[in-house]
DNA sequence: CAATTTAATGCAAACGTTTGCATTTCTCGG
DNA sequence: CCGAGAAATGCAAACGTTTGCATTAAATTG
C-alpha cells in the first residue's frame, strides 16, 4: 500500500481511522476528554503504522523543545564529565533531552555555542564558563526570553543569574590548613588564571588559612598558569630550582597535583616526608597514584542534581527574580590521603555485587541467607 | 515600540524593511539571486532587531535538523569521552550539532534513546552499543528512513550497517604476544561479557598468540565479568588464592589492569618482576600509576574523525549500500610501559609553550636560536 | 421524552521557515 | 524607446504538530 520510506504522520493515522487529526493528537497525548476506546484504537494504529512523533513540529507549535543545553569547557575532564553524566541521567527522568557542548575553553566557541543552542530553542541552559569568560553578554538572549539559565562551577561574578557552585573559598582554606596541621610551614600554591572565579576563591582560602595560622603570605610562593601538565611540570622545575624547597604544595587542581607528584618522585623528593601535596576536585586519579593524593571533593552528584532541580523548577514555575538570580553553595569535603600523610584506602567489593562465587561454599552461604 | 520579550522572526524583518519574507529568508541564507545591497540591508536589520533563527521551524520545513545523535555507554569512561570530544569538535566545523546520550550500559535506555533521537529527527547517528545489545532492531527506524548510522567500538555482528572499529583481534594478539616475548609462560586473561564483540575478538587474539607461541590455552586462566573495579578486585583475589601464580595478566581494559596492579602491590607481588600486566585502551591513568601499565592505544582521535567523515559522507551523498554497510578497521598500537618491563616516560614541555622563563639565561638561549 | 448537561470529536489557525513558480524590475542591444 | 532576457523580488503552500473554540453525540434529569 503506502511506501515504506515515507514517514507516517498523525494525519495518516487520522485518515486510516477516519478520525480528525486533533483527536489523534489528543489521544496520543492522553488528553482527558478522549474516550478510552479511541485512545486505544489510535495508539494501536500508531504502533502498527510505525508512527514516530516529530519533535520539531511539536516544538515549533508549542514553543518548547524539551531539550536542555549544557556548555562545559571540556567533557574529558573529570569534573565536567561527572556533572554531565548526572545531569543527563537526571534530565531523562523528566523527559528532557540534553545537548552537551564543549567550549574547549575558547570564548569564541562559547559564544557560538550559546547562539546555536538558542537557535535550537533549548528550554534551559546550564553553563560552566570558559577560563576567560568575563563578559557574559552572549547569554543575554536567554535572559531576555526568560529561558532559565544556571551557571555552575565556573560562574560569573556580576552577571545576574542562578549560580550553583562549590565552596571554593572553604576548599582552599581547608586544603591549606590541612597542610599546616600536618606541619607545613612553607606552602606553595599553584593557581589558575584569576579571570576564573574558582581560582581566585581558592587562592583567597589559601591566604586566609595562612593568615589564621600566622604564616606569611609570599607572592613568589604562588604560581599562575593554565593548568596543563606541561605548565605544571615547568612550574615544578621552577619551584625546585632553588632552595629552600617548600614543604607543602596546594595545587588548585588534580592534574597539577599529579604532575607535581611525578616530578617529585622523579627527583627524589619524598612525598609526603619532604613535601606534602594537596589537589582539588577529587579526581579518581588521585586515588590510584602513588602515593595517593589528598584532594577536595566537590560532590559532583549533588551539584548535578541541584542543577537539574533548579532548571526544572525554573521551567515549570515562572519564578520570581529572586530565585532566578540566586546563589547556591554546594559543600565540599577534604579527602585525606597519603600525600599528606593519610592512610591508603581499601578496595572492597560492595555487598550484593553479582560475581560468580569462588567456590561452592560461598554459593551455599548465599542460598542459606535467602 | 515592539515589546522586548517577543521573539523576532523573519516576518518582522520583512515588515520593517517592506520586503517579502521569502526575500528575507533568501538574503539571510545568501541565496545567489538576491542583490548584494538587499542582503546587506537584511542582515543589518536582523542584527539590529536581535533576530535569531528558529532551528525547529527550519528543520521542520527542510526535514533536516543539522543535528547528529551520539549514544555511548557512559561519558565518564576514557575512551567514549575522548571520542565524543573529537566528534563534537569535528562536527562543529561542518555546522552540525551533537546530542550526546549515555545508555549507562542498559539496553532499555539505549532503546529509549534511539527513539528520542529519532523523534528529534537527527540527521545521523553514531552508536557504541551496550555491553548486552545483541538485538539491534531498535535502530531499524533509522535504516528505514535512510538516516545514516555509524556504529563504532562496540559494534554489531550481523546487523548491516557502517562499522568503524579498532583492530581488537590484533590488539589482543599483540598484547599477549608482548607478554610472551617478555618471558611469560602462564598468562591469565581477564575478559568482559562475550556478548560484546570487543571482548570476543581480544580473547581470540589472546588465544591466537598463545597458540602461535606453543603455549596451552587453559579455560580456567580466563575470567569473564563486567569490568568494574570491584569485580576486578575479586578476580584478583581468585587468581592469587592459589599457586601457581600467573606470570602475566592481560586485562581487556585499563580499569581492570589498574585494579589488578593495585592488588599486586598491596600483596607484595612485584610488577613486572613476579607478574607482568597489560591493559587495553591506553587510558591516561595507565601512565600515572606506579609502575606505569603497558596498554593498547586505539587512536580515539582517528576513530572520531573517521566517524564524522563517514557521517558527513553518508549525509551528503546518498550512498550505495556497499558503503552504508561496510566495515573500517582503525589500527592499534601497543604502548610498552613499566608493567611489562618498559621504560618510564618523560614529561617534556612541548616546544613553543608560553611559560615565563625560569631565569634570564633561558630567555637568552631562546633568543639566540631565533 | 424533551431539555439540558456532559463527554467526545472536529475545524481551522498557528508556530517560523523554505522554496517552486510567478511576477516585477532592471539592463541593454537594436 | 521598445522589447527581450536576466536579475531581483513576491506569493503562497508546505512541513507536522497543538489547541481554542465550535460542533456533535451521549448521558442525565425533571
Amino acid at each position: 500500500m503506502s511506501s515504506l520510506r515515507s514517514e507516517k504522520t498523525i494525519v495518516d493515522i487520522a485518515e486510516e481511522l477516519e478520525l480528525s487529526v486533533s483527536t489523534v493528537s489528543r489521544a496520543l497525548n492522553d488528553h482527558p476528554n478522549i474516550s478510552a476506546k479511541t485512545k486505544e484504537r489510535v495508539k494501536k494504529m500508531a504502533r502498527k503504522m510505525g508512527y514516530r512523533p516529530n519533535a520539531m513540529a511539536a516544538g515549533l507549535r508549542n514553543n518548547k523543545s524539551k531539550t536542555i543545553g549544557l556548555i562545559v569547557p571540556r567533557i574529558s575532564m573529570f569534573f565536567p564529565a561527572a556533572i554531565s553524566t548526572i545531569i543527563q541521567n537526571k534530565l531523562q527522568e523528566f523527559g528532557y533531552n540534553l545537548i552537551i557542548c564543549q567550549s574547549n575553553d575558547s570564548l569564541q566557541q562559547e559564544i557560538e555555542l550559546a547562539n546555536t543552542l538558542y537557535s535550537a530553542r533549548v528550554d534551559g541552559l546550564a553553563v560552566s564558563a570558559t577560563l576567560y569568560t568575563t563578559d557574559f553578554s552572549h547569554f543575554d538572549i536567554f535572559k531576555q526570553q526568560n529561558t532559565p539559565i544556571v551557571f555552575f562551577d565556573r560562574t560569573p561574578k556580576d552577571y545576574n543569574v542562578k549560580v550553583i557552585k562549590g565552596d571554593d573559598f572553604l576548599g582552599g582554606f581547608k586544603a591549606t590548613e590541612h597542610l599546616v596541621e600536618k606541619g607545613c610551614k612553607d606552602i606553595v600554591h599553584i593557581s589558575g588564571p584569576l579571570t576564573c572565579n574558582l581560582y581566585t576563591e581558592r587562592l583567597a582560602g589559601y591566604k586566609e588559612a595562612l593568615q589564621k595560622n600566622r604564616l606569611p603570605y609570599k607572592k613568589n610562593r604562588v604560581f599562575f598558569h593554565e593548568l596543563t601538565r606541561e605548565n605544571a611540570w615547568q612550574t615544578a622545575e621552577k619551584i625546585f630550582s632553588q632552595k629552600p624547597y617548600p614543604d607543602g604544595i596546594f595545587a588548585t587542581n588534580d592534574t597539577t597535583a599529579i604532575t607535581i607528584l611525578e616530578y617529585c618522585r622523579k627527583h627524589g623528593i619524598r612525598v609526603p616526608e619532604d613535601c606534602k601535596i594537596a589537589g582539588y576536585s577529587n579526581d579518581p586519579r588521585t586515588e590510584i597514584v602513588t602515593p595517593s593524593i589528598t584532594s577536595v571533593d566537590q560532590y559532583p552528584t549533588t551539584m548535578g542534581e541541584r542543577i537539574v532541580a533548579a532548571l526544572m523548577d525554573l521551567i515549570q514555575a515562572r519564578h520570581p527574580a529572586a530565585y532566578r538570580h540566586s546563589q547556591e553553595i554546594v559543600p565540599i569535603q577534604l579527602i585525606e590521603r597519603e600525600s599528606t600523610g593519610g592512610m591508603p584506602r581499601e578496595i572492597v567489593a560492595p555487598a550484593g555485587i553479582k560475581v560468580p562465587a569462588a567456590n561452592g561454599a560461598a554459593v551455599k552461604a548465599v542460598k542459606k541467607k535467602k
